[in-house]
DNA sequence: GTTAGCACTCTCCTTCAATGAGTGCTAACA
DNA sequence: TGTTAGCACTCATTGAAGGAGAGTGCTAAC
């Protein structure tokens, strides 16, 4: 059995009327609702054949059909008329990309929020990677006797800073051996090889200056061990998933919440190593907990280098046109922003 | 009509035992459960009297009795055994304390997880007052043409980097002359205290370098807005009171959630101007979304000085003793941390 | 003052039947 | 041969009815 024009056109309207209503739909509604021009019973022969294709299903007897994971699949692959943002939407995020923005942290949560409020769906936005972020320059600040404020620029333009202790005997030259000896070799390099190649060299170089290894060490460790730690994932609109009838059930609720206050899994579902814009839909999910959802992801660049993904979750029956587009728009003009930032 | 010894009896069994269960209490159940030497008979009598008094109510006739919001009051008041922590609780919180941590946020980002785990409640910790915070010293670094590094560090210990824009010709003394202004005029000085007092004296210091205001004035902005910013408000275990049977009907959880999207409203709840520990009981809140919660609430200080509060937020059937001693023990253990810090 | 006994109330649970939406099949039709 | 009308059938949902159970307040006896 193959599908025809026809058989395309109900499943599109069992599609989008799912996703409109989230209401199981029958053959007579599709016929009233949609300008088809056969009868209910013409419909029901080929709803018959799309379940047997696998399309849609019934939730029990009597009640009408629903799309299937591969219903949804074939409706995003084939029969989806590609959605462009309206300029209202548009001139939303353009305004918000023009925002006068400080860091980099500010703009990723920025995005964050602003994806959650155009899609009414859950945002997941994954932040610069850490370990793979390349170290530029560091800076020594005084704090208070014995620690001293580490200043540290990423070539992405994050700075951070750390305090770290340093004894009360140091002096600010000796710090300022310290940085130029990090400052001249890991300039340019991620912490991630850093870590594997440069650590000898750095400490071969201190060890002239016997006394300032102790220190160093710490200060490295420091450094290093930051960049083990999660990359921050951002969450926008966790609550927009209340809004759905899916998940009027308590305890679905509990376990998908339980999820998103974990980092790693969320990281899972955006794919992040995965080049350009994916759709993943219900159980095409590893994780069970997102078996009846699905999620839209893409990657942003910096000077053509990614460094993390954005996406957004919602339960299976989505608007996969809208979240598509939006979610496209907004890793380009991310990508856009980001690298401007840099000139 | 009087309390008395026998009544007293009564009230704390049903307080307790609604606590524990989540259940209205019957007089049959008392005299089974509690061994207070009277039949049941007589503790309906008992409890007639204590709902004419207003400290139990009935949900409906033939239920049980649970506490009312004043039932809970006279419990918390004159009832209540205080508990004091298990060793266990007391090494944990003490084991948090005693690592070495760099940030004052980072402290606080602990505390409020901590709070959480041990309470099984919601966790509110506000963040150290910012527009009250003294600044201490500024610093500028070098980040990219035309955009400098300020790093802040104000007198609670709390550094923040902003990257400002400055014009790609204005040079390094001349950034030294404008924190030497800073440092000199705003050492020891509220923000708050700065906007309102000290700005004129400060464009008048720097008018002497002409070219040097404008600049300085996005500065100085970029300062006093972070100031204005919302306190940050940390939440910890949001998902705890999912698991409270008072919480199984979604559209209860969903306003709640919403009003934890927001700071003002939370912070409300900490009554941070109010001195010690505050217990706030059901309708003594003054928001409608939190008439069936309990907030325990205290402050935290460093030098003896009210900088934030923590609170743990729970329904109205929460445990009180176990829930006092927590926050008491911790906001004790956060000053003194604070404090130690500082040296 | 305390207690046993009892009628009464009200929620909760189960059962049962009616309702209605939707289907698949068959036979008639173009 | 594809389309349609008609019809019997299925099954979730709803609401009513009735019984069980928990708990109360009142009365009378101790």
């Amino acid at each position: 059995m193959q599908m025809d024009e026809r058989k395309r056109k109900i499943l599109r309207a069992i599609v989008q009327d799912y996703i409109a209503t989230a209401e199981p739909i029958g053959s007579r509604t599709i016929a009233r609702k949609f300008d088809l021009g056969v009868s209910p019973a013409t419909i029901r022969n080929e709803m018959a054949d799309l379940e047997d294709l696998g399309y849609i299903e019934q939730p029990h007897t009597s009640a009408g059909r629903i799309p299937s994971d591969a219903g949804y699949r074939y409706f995003v692959d084939c029969l989806m008329d590609p959605q462009v943002l309206n300029d209202e939407e548009k001139e939303i995020i353009e305004r918000e990309s023009t925002k006068r923005i400080q860091q980099i942290q500010e703009v990723i949560s920025h995005t964050s929020k602003l994806l959650s409020e155009l899609t009414n769906l859950t945002s997941i936005v994954l932040g610069p990677h850490k370990a793979k972020s390349a170290f530029g320059k560091m800076h020594f600040l005084p704090y208070q006797p014995g620690q001293v404020i580490m200043v540290i620029v990423k070539e992405n333009g994050v700075v951070e800073n750390h305090i770290v202790d340093v004894g009360e005997n140091i002096t600010a030259e000796e710090l300022q051996k310290v940085a130029g000896v990090f400052n001249q070799k890991m300039r340019g390099y991620s912490l991630d090889h850093v870590k594997r190649s440069l650590l000898h060299e750095i400490y071969s170089e201190l060890s002239r200056q016997r006394h300032l290894i102790d220190n160093t060490l710490d200060m490295l460790s420091t450094i290093l061990d930051d960049s083990e730690e999660e990359d921050r994932v951002y969450l926008g609109g966790t609550l927009n998933i209340l809004n759905q009838p899916e998940f009027k059930d308590l305890s679905k609720v509990k376990t998908l919440f339980k999820v998103f206050e974990e980092n790693e899994p969320l990281k899972k579902l955006l794919h992040p190593n995965q080049e350009g814009l994916n759709v993943t839909i219900g159980g095409e999910n590893t994780l069970k907990e997102f078996q009846d959802c699905s999620v839209i992801s893409a990657n942003y660049k910096v000077n053509g280098i990614t460094i993390g993904a954005v996406g957004v979750l919602g339960p299976t029956r989505m608007d996969y046109a809208k979240a598509i587009a939006i979610v496209d728009f907004m890793t380009r003009s991310l990508t856009e922003v980001l690298t401007r930032r840099r000139r």
